[in-house]
DNA sequence: TATTGTTATACTCTATAACTATA
DNA sequence: TATAGTTATAGAGTATAACAATA
């Protein structure tokens, strides 16, 4: 692997203290990460983000909640919720049901298409993380979650 | 810290596998991270982003770099940092200055008031960053690093 | 009155395509 | 022709405020 041409437009600007910053060396391992995933799935003609991801696994494992309930445990507002499930429903991976219980609700499940599209996505997400954690060890792997969790509950806004 | 009055509407949800993948985990760190430094940003009555940190750092220590330099280092498309730049500006912190060599680029340089403002921003950056890493010792915050480079590096989109 | 979902609105980040000035 | 910066435009993520239906 050659360096690229290094001509004028492309010089090694200097970083600073950037590079020991820990919320700087997350936030572009999680970019990196994050482009790898898309990369997965565009490399297989699937669309989805790892927040889709996440949102699916969530409905799948918990049928029946509401948007309420779904949007608390995704850490965003009632709102926000809204268009992400109007295009999830226009793909045909998950319906709102009325609440038999309570008509304020929706009642969110997977459709059949839905559970189907969700296994092969988890698939391709198996290969995505694969794939970033392919320079460490399972130790090294299993270290990285621990101290990454020991920061995330280390903040001010847990 | 008692926990909260776990009313009908705080269940806590079935996660099924998210939390043993490493792209959820560091999805999650990350933004708690991200809501921490926003927090200290507020507390301490000043507006930043971790990405406006991290421009006016590579512009400190870089002084004169163009608008497509800068753009190559952040990583995003010279269009995107148009009107970011424009905020910076307008806020006194930046200015872009008429190149004597190339008439067609801008060499971006910190004001007085944009070092000024970067000093106390980077002892705000630096409280966050303390407490971030307060539940690592300095050894567990060096290989959390390291692994993190490991990760980065070892990706796709490389 | 309070809660749920929706809509309207607004801001930011992101990109592509086309335009202008300069090289 | 090619490059730098800008503008126009569009999509996604985020929020707040107000509204209708329901509790």
């Amino acid at each position: 692997m050659s360096r690229p041409p290094a001509g004028p437009t492309s010089p090694k600007l200097d970083r600073g203290m950037l590079p020991t910053l820990l919320g700087y060396v997350l936030r572009r391992t999680q970019s990196a990460v994050f482009a790898d995933f898309a990369a997965t799935f565009q490399a297989a003609g699937a669309a989805l983000t790892p927040g889709e991801f996440g949102l699916l696994i969530l409905v799948a494992r918990n049928t029946g909640l509401s948007q309420m309930a779904l949007a608390r445990a995704l850490g965003i507002d009632r709102s926000t919720l809204v268009p992400i499930l109007d295009r999830l429903q226009a793909r045909g991976l998950l319906v709102r049901r009325r609440s038999a219980t309570d008509g304020r609700t929706h009642a969110l499940a997977l459709t059949p298409s839905g559970y189907k599209a969700l296994a092969r996505f988890t698939s391709l997400v198996q290969a995505h993380e694969k794939r970033i954690a392919s320079r460490l060890s399972k130790t090294e792997t299993r270290t990285l979650i621990e101290l990454l969790e020991k920061v995330r509950t280390g903040t001010r806004s847990l």
